[in-house]
DNA sequence: TGTAATCCTGTAGTAAAGTACGGGGTATAT
DNA sequence: ATATACCCCGTACTTTACTACAGGATTACA
């Protein structure tokens, strides 16, 4: 298991190294070990988990709820159960706004379709009448 | 057609008064038409389109985007073509999402059902590794 | 072996998206 | 006709999520 820099998890995540010492502070990630210098020492795991992170925010989720998914298990004196209830829940936001995103899509959709994608602009009826209403 | 005052669609969509003048200032809703007095007056389709706003946040999309969303036609000079391919790409978005999102829920489910519901935690495998690099 | 790049901690600054006044006019219910 | 609730504008404060130093130690590499 090859051991990295916070600069080259920063690389391959994409991520500025000062984000990551954020995500540290606050929970996201847990501290590394340390080398005698003190450098910080990742491994592959942390690329992904940050990565995870990553994809959950365009999701639209906050670090609050990513850190919840992210540490179910470590809360003490959880049971079995309420880990399951939680992740349920989860899972139900999860549904929600995949049914909202593909409303947004059909619409969308039906707008592009309609839109000849050339000629005066007042004939692409595209949002004209965004249908948030259904 | 009712009128309604700030304070109904407020209440009505949920969102404090402050927040959709706000959203006036940011030109995400038109100022609406006033009394006399001054007091804005809404109509139905102010209020559809701020749930539609509330939604879209929701979905990780910024103000800036659902700007973006709502007032494609509004650009000075646009062509039919451009809007077409703008649409197209927030349709990309949107998909990009959509996957993701199915991404994580297959995940969750997984260890939903494989999570007991009682008995010790550690037998509960959610988010011992919850599979980001997939 | 020097020097440039990278890392450390801690603090401070920024952008986005609200949220909360303060001081004053308007609407409405008794 | 007078409280009380609601609205106006403008400004300032707050939270979230970064982002940028400053000052100093460490590592890489020519």
């Amino acid at each position: 298991m090859s051991e990295l820099t916070i600069g080259q998890i920063a690389q391959r995540t994409g991520l500025g190294i000062e984000t990551i010492r954020f995500y540290e502070r606050k929970g996201l990630i847990e501290e590394p070990p340390r080398k005698e210098s003190g450098y910080r020492q990742y491994n592959e795991d942390a690329i992904a988990r940050l990565m995870f992170i990553q994809q959950a925010k365009t999701l639209g989720f906050s670090l609050r709820e990513i850190n919840e998914l992210l540490s179910l298990r470590k809360k003490p004196g959880i049971t079995s159960r309420e880990i399951k209830q939680l992740a349920e829940a989860k899972l139900a936001d999860i549904e929600d706004k995949i049914r909202m995103l593909r409303r947004m899509q059909r619409t969308l959709k039906k707008l592009v379709d309609k839109c000849p994608g050339h000629g005066p602009t007042n004939e692409c009826p595209i949002l004209e009448a965004l249908d948030y209403s259904s």
